[in-house]
DNA sequence: GTGAACTTTGACCAGACGGTTAACTCGCCG
DNA sequence: CGGCGAGTTAACCGTCTGGTCAAAGTTCAC
């Protein structure tokens, strides 16, 4: 019996450089496809193909179709709470909001896949990342929606819902990661130069729209044409 | 050769009552499958055991599973583009925002699959709505755009990107269908009300970052904290 | 340079998948 | 109530899919 027990398992440092290179393309691979096609849509032998390997070669380094999706979830989830950590209640709260908006369509431009591999999980019912949403996800959330209430309560934006406010960063950035396609089409544009506007649009939305009233100013009750 | 030629074809009104309600659940039941796993990802075998009858059975009302999306497809596209074209250049400039936003919401809150349906046709790169997109959707933005544009050169509302504008209402309001499990698990909530929450807030903020200052106001260029 | 650990592969498997066929049953119009 | 077309199904087909296995090839520390 000459097979090695096959590497992820356990050891804390990556064993080979071989080892790291494939896990690496792997990896990249099976991003494009899960991001695509989803977990079911997506097969072993199109991942394999876009690694520049075999199959049973792939399932060396990954024993199965989950433990790949599971190993780029750990990664993306990782990084997918990182904007939102760093919005920080003692800075300015407009600031603040807005260097959360950037960060967000930083990360739609630079990562889009990242961004539909999420959308897509999600999609399909979470089946695999309940524990995250339910976890840290949800936890982290409180946290920051308390900290929009305080700048609420301290009259540094207006009174909106602290969840809503979040779900809207994040749609409006995180959209122009999963329907790139639409955006190119209806915009007629090919570049990463769009994106530029979308953050300049953003920007001034979001603070036009949070500002609070001049200290002596109106608390002008939106026109109510009902 | 007593096969019945399958029905679908070309005939203007449907045949039987037999057929309508057989391809009613099957479009449901394939609704329900397309929308969670896309299209590579859902199977025949599912749809036909959620529509309630055989795989061949299924077969005989749609002949390729590509008919079935696209049956689908056609009727989603057609009430996709209503609420876009529903806004009026004639219409009080920011009512017809916050009403085109009501639309959305509302589309997402009662057909929800249809919504991750769309997204989940566009984030696997939109490979059978090509057309479309080039089509019909990007004219008709066109067209919206130049009546924000027009709102804008008369100050009906401030100085925005038009595309960028609606692309934050599509998202904005979509990610309540498609992003329902998140949102759900994240804010704590089971039943339909978070969404009148969410259209306030819309309503609010866009209505907030869109109204032009008041007449002999100041244009206030936004604290620029870079 | 050698041997043990690491890597790769061809052949294979069982079940799922999209789809076909032929024959059977049912609904309904006259 | 007979018959014809509409509706349904079991059996089947070739291919794809996730995954296994044993054997062969490659690396690299010593």
């Amino acid at each position: 019996m000459s097979v090695a027990e096959p590497p992820r398992a356990a050891r804390t440092k990556r064993r080979t450089r071989i080892q790291q290179e494939n896990e690496e393309k792997i990896l990249d691979s099976a991003l494009e496809a899960f991001s695509q096609h989803g977990f079911k849509g997506a097969t072993l032998d199109a991942i394999a193909e876009g690694a520049g390997m075999s199959k049973p070669n792939l399932l060396y380094y990954f024993r199965r179709k989950e433990d790949i999706h599971a190993a780029l979830m750990e990664s993306l989830l990782e990084d997918w709470l990182e904007p939102l950590e760093a919005l920080s209640a003692e800075g300015d709260a407009l600031r603040e909001i807005r260097d959360y908006l950037r960060r967000k369509l930083d990360m739609a431009r630079e990562r889009p896949r990242e961004s539909r591999l999420f959308a897509s999980e999600v999609m399909s019912g979470a089946p695999r990342i309940e524990d995250y949403l339910h976890g840290r996800l949800k936890t982290l959330v409180a946290e920051k929606v308390e900290v929009i209430r305080t700048w609420i309560a301290d009259g540094k934006i207006r009174r909106v819902d602290p969840y809503h406010l979040i779900f809207a960063i994040w749609s409006t950035t995180q959209h122009y990661a999963d329907f790139d396609v639409q955006i190119r089409i209806v915009m007629g544009v090919e570049g990463d130069g769009h994106i530029d506007d979308a953050a300049r649009f953003l920007e001034d939305l979001f603070l036009k729209g949070l500002a609070p009233g001049r200290p002596g100013g109106e608390e002008d009750p939106q026109a109510d044409f009902t």
